[in-house]
DNA sequence: ATTTTCAAT
């Protein structure tokens, strides 16, 4: 079953105040060894239901099954709780990769706040977490939505906004480790 | 300048 449309656009949309998307949506690729030289695809979306976030459900749907890789597409980044989660589940699976493309970056905006530490904690863990950019919409499109032979169709500032939400992840992911005096003594202020 | 966020009604 693909994701509709209408609901792709309004929840992947990666505008800055993104009002009133209090869903998340969670579309995976999971690839699977099936034999000594054969691998599998699963392919398929999820929202989160019932106060569970989707990150979690995901870790449900996938069981215990051996998988080889996985790549999702999400509406927001994971919280904390869900990153740590993720964290450990990878520290059990250690040739499991895990690769996160999200849209728009959840509850980031202060320095201090859990979500940053959560996308640290994941990136020491082993993932990849990137901010969606035109080819990885144009692929969503292409490959979990019901629209597939119409052509993915760009809204405004989704390159200016997928910039902007990349440079702030990479900010996250970087921390400067040298605070603001070092900084000045070097530049010579 | 400021605006939102895996709801709660």
């Amino acid at each position: 079953m693909d994701v509709h449309f209408m609901n792709f656009i309004y929840h992947y949309k990666n505008m800055r105040w993104a009002k009133g998307r209090n869903e998340t949506y969670l579309c995976f690729v999971v690839k699977r060894r099936v034999g000594p030289n054969s691998l599998t695809f699963d392919f398929g979306h999820l929202r989160n239901r019932n106060g569970c976030h989707v990150e979690l459900l995901f870790l449900r749907y996938l069981g215990r099954r051996l998988s080889y890789s996985i790549t999702w597409f999400c509406s927001w980044s994971p919280c904390a709780n869900c990153s740590a989660a993720l964290s450990q589940f990878l520290s059990r699976m250690p040739n499991l990769r895990l690769r996160i493309f999200v849209a728009r970056l959840y509850f980031c905006d202060m320095e201090d706040s859990h979500e940053r530490e959560g996308l640290r904690l994941l990136q020491k863990a082993g993932v990849q977490v990137t901010v969606m950019s035109y080819k990885d919409y144009y692929y969503c499109w292409q490959t979990f939505v019901d629209r597939k032979k119409s052509h993915f169709k760009a809204w405004e500032d989704l390159h200016q906004n997928s910039v902007r939400l990349s440079r702030k992840l990479n900010r996250i992911l970087q921390p400067c480790e040298m605070d603001l005096r070092d900084a000045f003594k070097l530049l010579g202020l």
